[in-house]
DNA sequence: AATTACATGTAACGGGTTACATGATTAC
DNA sequence: GTAATCATGTAACCCGTTACATGTAATT
């Protein structure tokens, strides 16, 4: 629900063509988020609708590139990227989103991230004890069939997801308070 | 796209009803797969068209329960949960799938998991050497502004994905190879 | 000359989400 | 008797996906 908002960002970092990011969509940016050449040129017009990029126009930088289109962010939507990184709530379960709002603020000043890292911390937390709760209760005995040998995997699948997370979270926090924010 | 896969596996483990499927899809599974009742209901009236699942009939247990409907998996739903899981690749983002291949192969015996995880855990290892080669590459300068920092620490957080990733998988090989499979 | 890469779009379909709707049963 | 829970569904919308479509520029 926020491929508009992933376009900005990356538009941010730098004016590109619609062609121009479906290839560092495919790359780079393609690692945690997705986003087919379709959606962007949907977004694309969609967005010079609402004001938020435009086309740049440069008097002909050589008369073979007319074909080209290189959008830019208006202050419209930079602004859009700002309130929708500040209001947007994000859950256990949204971490590429929460990437997300990193880049938009490597890019752009900082946007208050550190509120809302602890509180996912605290999500993660106490999903992780979630986890825990259910490993002794239902993985407690000596000998497991196979079955139950599968199931206990798949919840520490759950268990070394919020654990990783919560180390990666743990280091970023002082990069997001520290400095000025 | 799976939804259905997702919806036969947990009736294997425990035949349902709708209801009852979308309160096990808030709970316990909700937390790596997610399924509105609506999904539910629309999935359960294609699958009895499909000959996959069928309402149990049961001589009126209690006059009471006249409105539900508990629905079990029939042969066929099987069988195609064993196509599905056999003839369905999977690539590094679709770990939640991989998953829910798991579990269906901890309700109904092996089913050549023991295959695939190599693949998977060969795919985690290369995208890891990529983001390995984008860090010395990108970061490897002493000093980083802030916003440097920022992209650093979202390439760490794909590092730390498949890091945790392939020590759980590493640790999972075993149940697969083992036994009989 | 032919193929690959560049470059931008339209159209159709299907699944997930949200909102709406209804009625029975249980608990306070 | 009123609210919460149980229980099943319909309808509309939007987004992501797939397929189709067109034309230019560069490479071999």
């Amino acid at each position: 629900m926020s491929t508009p908002h992933a376009i900005l960002i990356a538009l941010l970092e730098k004016p590109s063509s619609g062609y121009d990011l479906a290839r560092r969509f495919d790359r780079a940016i393609g690692y945690f988020w997705q986003a087919t050449h379709q959606q962007i040129y949907r977004e694309l017009g969609r967005m010079v609708a609402a004001g938020w990029v435009a086309v740049v126009e440069e008097g002909a930088t050589d008369a073979a590139a007319t074909r080209k289109k290189v959008y830019r962010v208006l202050p419209m939507g930079r602004e859009e990227v700002e309130r929708w990184v500040r209001e947007t709530q994000l859950g256990v379960d949204d971490r590429n989103v929460f990437l997300l709002k990193l880049r938009a603020d490597a890019v752009i000043g900082p946007l208050g991230l550190g509120e809302e890292l602890p509180r996912l911390i605290d999500d993660a937390r106490e999903r992780l004890e979630t986890y825990r709760a259910i490993e002794q209760r239902d993985f407690g005995a000596p000998a497991l069939t196979r079955g139950q040998q599968l199931q206990y995997a798949i919840l520490k699948a759950g268990i070394h997801t919020q654990e990783s997370w919560l180390e990666w979270a743990e280091e970023l926090r002082p990069l997001l308070n520290g400095g000025d924010a």
